[in-house]
DNA sequence: CACTAAAACGGAGGCGCCTCCGTTTATTAC
DNA sequence: GTAATAAACGGAGGCGCCTCCGTTTTAGTG
C-alpha cells in the first residue's frame, strides 16, 4: 500500500546512471521485458508471472529481483509500448507526406487503443495508481501527435486553421467512446472522417 | 470482467423471494458474513478467505458456493454496515435529545469512514466497479442524516436556517480531506465545531 | 418412520504468488 | 592467469485462490 519508485527507477535504469547492472542482469531483464510483451499481449495483463519466467528462461526469484511486484513489469511493458508508438511517428513522417503520416499514426493510435480496451479496468488501476506514468505518457503522445500536425500545417497539406490540440481533442472523444466490438471499425473510420475535414480548404489541395 | 448480479442477488436473499435456502445453508451463509466482517476488519480488504471459511468451521467450497467471488463478499459485508451505520440513526434519536443524536451520528460516521479509509484503494474498486453499491450506499446515508437534522431542525435544538444537504456538504468535506495520521481526531473536533455552529442561534438556546 | 431427489457440503488438487537463501557467476584487483 | 567478493541466479516451499466432484444432509412424500 505504499512505495512508488517505478517512476523513477525506470527513468534512471533506461538512461545513463545509477549502477550499470552486471552483463548477465542486462540480458535477463531484457529477455524478461521482451517476453513479458508477448504474454501481457496473449493472456492479458493477468498472465502468470511464472510463465513468463519459464518462457525467458530464468527462475521467478529472477523476474522477482528485477520486477518487485507485477505492476512494475507491467508499468516498464506500458512505457515501452508508448515509446514505440511516439516512434512510429518520426519514422512516418521520414516515409510519407506529412498530412499521410498523421492519418498513418493516428490509425496506429486507434490500434494501440484497441489492444488495451479489453484490460481497461486493471489497466486503468495500475494508470491511477501510479498519475505520473499517466501524465508522463499522455505528454509524450501529445508531442508525436503535436509534431506530426505541425508539419502537416506548415507544408500544406491540411488546412491551417486548426492546430494539435483540437486533433488531440478530437481523438480523446475517441478513445473515451463506449467499449463496444465495432468500436475499431468506427474508430478507424472517425480517423478518416476527421482526416477528410482536415484536409479540406488546405493550402495544397487535391 | 462481466458479471454483476450482486446488488440485486443480496437485495433479493435479504429481502423474502427468490428460493429460501435451506437451513444449513442460511445458517452457513450468515455465519461467514459474520467471520468476514472481523476478518476483513483485521486483516483489511485481503484477508484470506480460507481463513474466514476455516473460522466459519465450513469448507472453502462452501464460501465460494455462497460468494462466487471476493467482491461479492465485500460488498455483503460492507452493506451490512453501512446498514448498521443507519440503523443506528434510529436508535440514537430514541435515546437522546434530536441535537445530541445528530452529534452522536455524525461522531460515528467519522469513526465508520476511519475504518474503511486504510482500505481505501482496494475498496474504491469496488466502488467504481459497482456504481449501484455506491448510490445505494448514499442515499441511505443521506436519508439517516437528514431525518436526524430536520428533526433537531423541528424541534429547534439546531438553527433553522440549514438543512440536511448543508450538513451532508460539510460532512463530504471531512470524508475527502487527506488521509494523515490525524484524520481521525481532527474529523472528530470538526464534527464538533460544526454542532458548535448549528446550535448557535437555535430557538431552544441553552 | 423410510425413502428419495435436490441441495448443500467440504476438501483435495492444481495453479499462481512471493520469499528466502544456498549456489553460481561476473567483475575487479593483483 | 588466480583469488576475492559483490552481484545475480533460481527453485523449493509455504500460502492463497478457485474448481470439481464424491459424500452428506435436508425437506418433502407416502
Amino acid at each position: 500500500m505504499a512505495s512508488e519508485p517505478s517512476a523513477i527507477a525506470e527513468q534512471k535504469a533506461e538512461a545513463v546512471d545509477a549502477k550499470p547492472l552486471r552483463a548477465d542482469a542486462r540480458r535477463n531483464r531484457d529477455r524478461l521485458v521482451e517476453v513479458a510483451v508477448s504474454v501481457f499481449a496473449e493472456r492479458g495483463i493477468d498472465g502468470s508471472l511464472e510463465e513468463i519466467a519459464r518462457r525467458a528462461g530464468v527462475g521467478i526469484g529472477t523476474l522477482y529481483r528485477h520486477f518487485p511486484t507485477r505492476e512494475h513489469l507491467v508499468e516498464v511493458v506500458y512505457r515501452r509500448e508508448v515509446e514505440a508508438l511516439c516512434a512510429a511517428a518520426g519514422e512516418l513522417a521520414q516515409k510519407h507526406p506529412s498530412d499521410v503520416a498523421l492519418e498513418q499514426w493516428m490509425q496506429r493510435f486507434v490500434d494501440y487503443i484497441a489492444t488495451k480496451r479489453g484490460l481497461a479496468t486493471s489497466l486503468r488501476i495500475v494508470l491511477t495508481t501510479n498519475s505520473t506514468l499517466f501524465s508522463d505518457t499522455f505528454g509524450r503522445v501529445s508531442q508525436a501527435l503535436r509534431r506530426l500536425v505541425e508539419a502537416a500545417v506548415a507544408d500544406g497539406t491540411i488546412r491551417g486553421d486548426v492546430d494539435a490540440s483540437d486533433v488531440l481533442h478530437a481523438l480523446g472523444g475517441i478513445y473515451s467512446a463506449p467499449d463496444t466490438p465495432e468500436w475499431r471499425d468506427r474508430s478507424r473510420r472517425l480517423v478518416k472522417l476527421l482526416m477528410d475535414g482536415l484536409r479540406f480548404g488546405a493550402a495544397k489541395a487535391q
